[in-house]
DNA sequence: CGAGTTTTGTACCTAGAGTTCAAAAATAAG
DNA sequence: CTTATTTTTGAACTCTAGGTACAAAACTCG
């Protein structure tokens, strides 16, 4: 009963999310929200409740997106190192080929939103945190099946392809060609 | 001749930096930014033209004193792994010692500003190319000195350690202890 | 079809951003 | 002391953000 919504919210969240990526959380109006998602500001309102509580809904689904992805790449029947390089290379290519270097939703609002938004913080160190996890269990599964040796430390390198990761993507945002991140992805392979 | 400022623009600059690394550019208003320099709104635009003029001055001056902090370090009499680890182990500690997590000015304006940013992104571009400037010649002499071995690559190590840096403070925006961090500073620095 | 819901877009409101300006105030030169 | 020069200040102005209110429209179910 009642009427049927004019657009399918799960799109609007996504569509938000890669808006709320495109301009930053201050930098993006309600106005700018309802235009990208092609309704009015009123919908956008009943909807959403606010601008807040819609950016929060776009980072949930963002990160939950984000962490399939990751999972994909490094779900896939290849070499630790391989799996690895392709992730570092993929996230800097395709930074790269914005040319507004938009970037990560997640490592952009670290930045902008987390020391403000207690609520935002706690989802992004979440996502945080289940990235990590995720190559510290494919750095153990790789330490048993004897493809790095016994003496390294799964969950520091965990930690250290991480870093290295949000490192290349922010360095990424003031430089535009790939070569110059080339060697920097040598090393951290070499490291594993 | 004429009536004497009440302040003096260098430190006014600097205080500005403050202001800007604690709030981001966005959430720091002219008036904001009047009260913390102890001026009116009027002097501000008089002495500096715009927020945005006023940025770019306190950006440039932000990233010389960073390098200069850097190299200070980096000039140590001391080993190039203990250098390296001190500096990693600095700049999260300092973070974390941050309750508000307001991080670096450089890292922080790369992702909010640089994008939407030409004049921003430059200088930020120059800073991150200064700052790796300094590790690759560190990384040359020990390579020289016989420090690190003959195999080691001294760019790629500088690019390695730089965007470890850049990572780890982006993740200190969400995390509280520095326990988190103490198996990835270790795994960069055998990385060298 | 009509009752009852829910959505929609417009109009509206308040607060604050970012900037400009005129007038007052401080100093050095003459 | 006056004048030229420069800085200070607060008020004023414009524009937009962020959000609310509401009446008309659109749909479902009985």
């Amino acid at each position: 009963m009642g009427r049927p919504k004019k657009f399918d919210p799960d799109r609007a969240v996504e569509q938000a999310a890669e808006t709320f990526r495109a301009h930053g959380y201050a930098e993006t109006s309600p106005q700018t929200l309802a235009d990208s998602l092609g309704i009015g500001k009123g919908s956008l309102y009943n909807a959403f409740g606010s601008k807040h509580d819609l950016f929060l809904r776009s980072l949930e689904r963002y990160t939950d997106t984000s962490l399939t992805e990751l999972k994909a790449v490094m779900d896939t029947d290849r070499p630790i190192r391989e799996r690895v390089r392709n992730l570092l290379i993929g996230f800097v290519r395709s930074d790269l080929d914005d040319p507004d270097r938009c970037g990560c939703l997640v490592v952009n609002s670290a930045v902008e939103v987390a020391p403000a938004d207690k609520s935002a913080a706690l989802l992004l160190g979440r996502s945080f945190d289940a990235t990590e996890a995720v190559l510290h269990m494919a750095f153990i599964a790789a330490r048993e099946s004897g493809e790095i040796g016994p003496d390294r430390d799964p969950k520091a390198l965990a930690g250290l392809m991480q870093s290295t990761m949000i490192g290349l993507r922010v360095l990424a945002k003031t430089r535009a060609d790939f070569d110059r991140f080339e060697s920097t992805i040598d090393a951290a392979i070499t490291a594993i």
